[in-house]
RNA sequence: GUGCCUGUAGCUCAACUGGAUAGAGCACCAGCCUUCUAAGCUGGGGGUUGUGGGUUCGAUUCCCGCCGGGCACGCCA
């Protein structure tokens, strides 16, 4: 595979630069895939970078190198060119070796154990369970999971986790939304709740409380509604299970699967909330004034004091926030990574301060963060403004309803986290077939066919077993170099937190297979050509296969 | 006003963390199906990377100043 093979080639850059500059570190060979074609497979800056270093001109260095480098049979050509790279050009033996790494590793191809089996916690969507889930929470769960099975694919123990809001102010906003329209009460009538919830969703819920109905099921408890509209505690616990249930419902559909949820509930019933508080205090990093209990958060970076408990006693929505990432910290996740939208970024100074405050050694930095843009929904060649208070909603069920299931998950991942989004649905339906998901899936449908025409019954070890030296045209030569970046696309993709990377890689690889596919017949009369090519595909299908999994987006074999 | 993020083709976005002539997809123009799926392919036009400086062999990338956009600055979450 390709990491192999840059390995070997920096290996042997580093041989000829302890030969022409024994005082420079090797860590000064870098390699890099030109853009072009003209200029090598690969490329190696630097004698540009020595030559500053050393005082002399680049070209010359870069000589010196060339001379200077080991015999290797993987190495086809090596020249110099512009102002001093060494531009390498590989056999094609090398390339063809891809196929065997592909074969061989199948499902786990481009996995590594860089992460060592090391826990990590992904938390995710957690969305208060105040309503349904809107396109935001869709982003969120889209890269918190493609994030997860980056991970995962990187050799981390990844637990992927749901935090429910479940107690707090919010929840008795709900509670008084759906009371209220229990008693038959309008969103514009005097009387309405001043924060409350005004979607339909409310009246529903009401509804299905006095009418008796159960709600819940699954994994969340069931609770059976009565016709009672003043027994709010019955009301919230309904109300809370409902949705939570649809949430749930939503999360299903979207592919989306958590190992574990916390409920915020459960810090306060289990005196987590009261430790942390505690702590604080002996720490003596809190004062009392105004009636409230205040945190010193900028002796840790903040720009103002917080509050922690109210004048009426009850906590501010980041203290049990601390309370959980304690829990992570001692539940054994040195690594906690927190997937949010950047609306939620001044949190982040809130929680870290109070992690540092409550004195348990733990690092300044944890947990980490993914930052995400919000998305701007265009429906009718106009915005959808996202707000729950005021009703006006899309949600994620909408989404998938309308638009697929794996076009919204590629989709929603195909771009950088801290890039703004804009989703026009009405595009996204009307003009689906140009969404670039159908060109991967496609890819990957027509080489199912492919096979299928092909008769030869084509396993992953007979195709590991084809002679492969007949593949040496520009297009197979592209396609092998293309399927030996991937394990460095994961590699990269992984560590920066980044799944978008692998949606661009996808995209790439189809549309090298597609040229392929047009430009050459696989199924030729010639036996021992057909059969390299028919182990070429049967490898590009792994790879594709192996790419989308990991975006939570499906490979059919037909379309 | 302060902090974080952001500005790349008409539109939506990339760019291997400092590399060579900044790339894809839509959209537009011209071609390709009696042959393994045309949801495809081939070619073309389209750019002062918001802007002005700086750092150096080399800047979309790093630093500083402006301009525009988003978010946050609650005893809400």
């Amino acid at each position: 595979m390709s990491t192999e093979i840059k390995s070997h080639l920096t290996e042997l850059l580093a041989h000829a630069l302890a030969k022409v500059a024994p005082q420079q570190p090797a860590s000064l060979i870098t390699l890099e895939r030109p853009k072009q074609a003209q200029h090598g497979d690969f490329s190696c800056p630097v004698a540009m970078q020595l030559s500053r270093i050393l005082k002399r001109n680049p070209r010359e260095i870069a000589a010196e190198l060339v001379a200077a480098l080991p015999p290797s049979d993987w190495l086809a050509q090596c020249e110099i060119a512009g102002a001093g790279f060494i531009n390498l050009r590989l056999h094609p033996a090398a390339k063809q070796h891809v196929v065997r790494a592909v074969l061989g590793a199948g499902p786990r191809f481009g996995h590594s154990v860089r992460g060592q089996g090391q826990p990590v916690v992904v938390e995710f969507v957690s969305a208060n369970p105040t309503g349904p889930l809107h396109v935001g929470h869709g982003r969120q769960a889209a890269l918190g999971d493609a994030i997860s099975a980056l991970l995962d694919s990187q050799g981390f123990q990844v637990v992927r986790e749901f935090y429910y809001n479940d107690a707090g102010a919010q929840i008795e906003n709900l509670a008084l939304s759906v009371q209220a329209r229990a008693k038959g009460m309008d969103p514009d009538s005097l009387q309405w709740p001043a924060d409350g919830y005004r979607g339909e969703y409310i009246r529903d819920i009401a509804a299905d409380y006095l009418g008796g109905k159960a709600t819940g099921g699954g994994r969340v408890a069931e609770v059976t509604g009565k016709n009672d509209p003043d027994d709010r505690d019955a009301i919230r616990l309904f109300a809370v299970a409902y949705l939570r249930r649809e949430q749930d419902m939503d999360l299903l559909a979207f592919g989306v699967r958590f190992d574990n949820y916390y409920l915020e509930s459960s810090l306060y019933t289990e005196g987590r909330v009261e430790q942390v508080v505690n702590a604080m205090v002996a720490a003596g990093k809190t004062y009392e004034k105004d009636g409230a209990l205040w945190l010193k958060t900028t002796d840790f970076g903040d720009d103002k004091d917080r509050v922690m408990r109210k004048s009426d006693g009850s906590y501010t929505y980041f203290v049990p926030d601390v309370a959980y990432h304690v829990t992570k910290w001692e539940r054994g996740f040195r690594r906690a990574i927190n997937v949010q939208g950047s609306d939620h970024h001044s949190t982040i100074t809130r929680v870290r301060a109070g992690l540092q405050a409550v004195g348990k050694n733990i690092p300044q930095g944890y947990p980490d963060y993914v930052l995400h843009k919000m998305v701007t929904v265009m429906k009718g060649g106009e915005e959808v403004r996202i707000s729950k208070r005021a009703g006006s909603y899309v949600t994620l069920r909408d989404l998938i309803d309308e638009v697929g299931r794996d076009a919204t998950r590629f989709f929603l991942v195909s771009r950088k986290a801290d890039s703004e989004f804009t989703f026009d649905v009405d595009l996204a339906k009307s003009q689906s077939e140009d969404n670039p998901v159908y060109y991967v899936q496609y890819a990957h449908a027509r080489i199912c066919s492919v096979l299928e025409a092909s008769q030869s019954g084509m396993t992953a070890e007979t195709a590991g077993a084809a002679d492969l030296t007949p593949l040496t045209s520009a297009r197979e030569l592209a396609l092998l170099q293309r399927l030996g970046e991937y394990p460095e696309v994961l590699d990269i993709a992984s560590r920066e937190m980044a799944p978008h990377q692998v949606a661009f890689y996808l995209r790439e690889l189809a549309g090298e297979f597609h040229s392929y596919y047009n430009a050459e017949r696989v199924l030729v009369d010639d036996p021992a050509l057909k059969r390299a090519r028919l182990a070429l595909i049967f490898t590009v299908r792994q790879v594709l296969v192996n790419g989308l999994a990991l975006l939570g987006v499906g490979a059919p074999e037909k379309m």
